[in-house]
DNA sequence: CGCGGCTTTGATGTTCATCAAGTAAAGTGG
DNA sequence: CCACTTTACTTGATGAACATCAAAGCCGCG
């Protein structure tokens, strides 16, 4: 972690949440007060599943894997945070500690904001403590659906799923790098690594991806629709 | 659904949710003009997946199960939820139709409060809000990692852990009757139907329990937790 | 009284995890 | 910068856990 320049003030930032309109000038200037906007590594462990809660994340760049890691030691993705998101959200405000860990898969911005003063804004100013629910009511109702909806998948549409998914929501291309490993994919839609290389092979194969490496290029995203539908 | 007698105003409610403790008085009065008391018989459908949402409800008493159809037409059990706990939470701030349904699983009765009151009170009330907030929180949370939980055991795992569950979260005892069928349980613990007969009747022959219906008698709890936390 | 849903058991089949073994790539310390 | 170690990736073979299919009895309900 490194702490980044800071010379934008809430007040004046360009990638400002819309969350932030219902604030009034001088609530903003407070939250800024307890802002600091850091960077992070691929790889940085941004917060450790069991420490304490103090902070407040909001992603300005990069991308972030919220994990988690069972009784039994396995390890899943929960799920994966884009630019604009606010991150930990799902827990800073029902448990004291992380119920899980944070790691930066790309190069990562954030503001960080004390917790306690976000809290202090919430109870000062209640339009904004609604637009925080709201909020945090979508991001848990996404991440259950979408667990849902990849168990409900077989393999092979758990994998055309999630390439869609990275295509389509986070790199608005048909083909783009992977920022996890195969191991990961597997952790975050519930099958093993084997199975996931195997399967990208029969993609491959069969002429509905290209693969090099971490690039993927789907050729026929159509066809991946289909298996991620039928699957 | 029947609307019933309505003598007893929130503001002297004795199993008022501490949530309303940071209401004053005249904001009591205001909730308290908004809601109605129903109730609901076994089996009855509360709310439909798809409906649009406009109330709020508080679980005074009974038993009711969230639950949600897949693309793929399985029905599965978010969760269920106890007397005192606010039912459609999960959603009602973040959608407009509800994402799942909820349907009594033994009678009911439950407080209706008009969504747009509670919504006028939470922006008058931002100590109000963010107590919402946090229970919110720790519900979503809950449904996710009890998902998680059951994910990770293998069937007999699952079952041992559901009669627990029902044994020390909702009867507080070690015979109780099921209030679902086989096939429900089934959906809520991620298994088909035959299993969970096949695997209740095999802790049956171990002697780990006896079955008489939908009776359920814990014999050894030792050996439950056992199977429960290696399963 | 009969129909449909729930329950139960057994037989069969398939999907997926596990195991094994090797190559490639990436990080580490001398 | 090179040897070394570790981690990621890949493919094939095997097996186990679980779903599916089938058939029959049971119960509640219209």
């Amino acid at each position: 972690m490194k702490l980044a320049e800071n010379h934008i003030s809430c007040a004046n930032c360009p990638i400002r949440s819309q969350l932030f309109n219902s604030l009034t000038e001088s609530e903003l200037a407070f939250i800024n007060e307890f802002r600091a906007e850091v960077h992070y590594d691929r790889g940085e462990v941004l917060v450790m599943q069991g420490k304490p809660i103090s902070e407040f994340f909001y992603l300005k760049s990069g991308l972030i894997k919220m994990h988690i890691q069972s009784k039994s030691g396995r390890e899943r993705i929960v799920s994966i945070a884009r630019p604009l998101d606010f991150i930990g959200l799902l827990s800073v405000f029902s448990s004291t500690h992380y119920p899980f860990s944070i790691t930066a898969i790309e190069p990562t911005s954030a503001c960080l904001i004390e917790l306690e003063a976000m809290k202090k804004i919430i109870r000062r100013n209640g339009a904004f403590a609604l637009e925080l629910l709201e909020l945090h009511s979508r991001s848990s109702q996404n991440v259950l659906q979408s667990t849902y909806d990849i168990d409900d998948k077989n393999l092979r549409g758990r994998i055309a799923y999630i390439l869609l998914w990275f295509a389509r929501r986070i790199y608005f291309s048909n083909t783009f790098e992977l920022p996890i490993s195969r191991k990961e994919i597997g952790e975050l839609i519930n099958m093993t690594t084997e199975n996931v290389i195997r399967i990208l092979s029969e993609y491959r194969k069969e002429g509905t991806i290209e693969i090099d490496g971490k690039t993927i290029r789907i050729l026929n995203p159509t066809q991946l629709e289909t298996i991620c539908r039928w699957g």
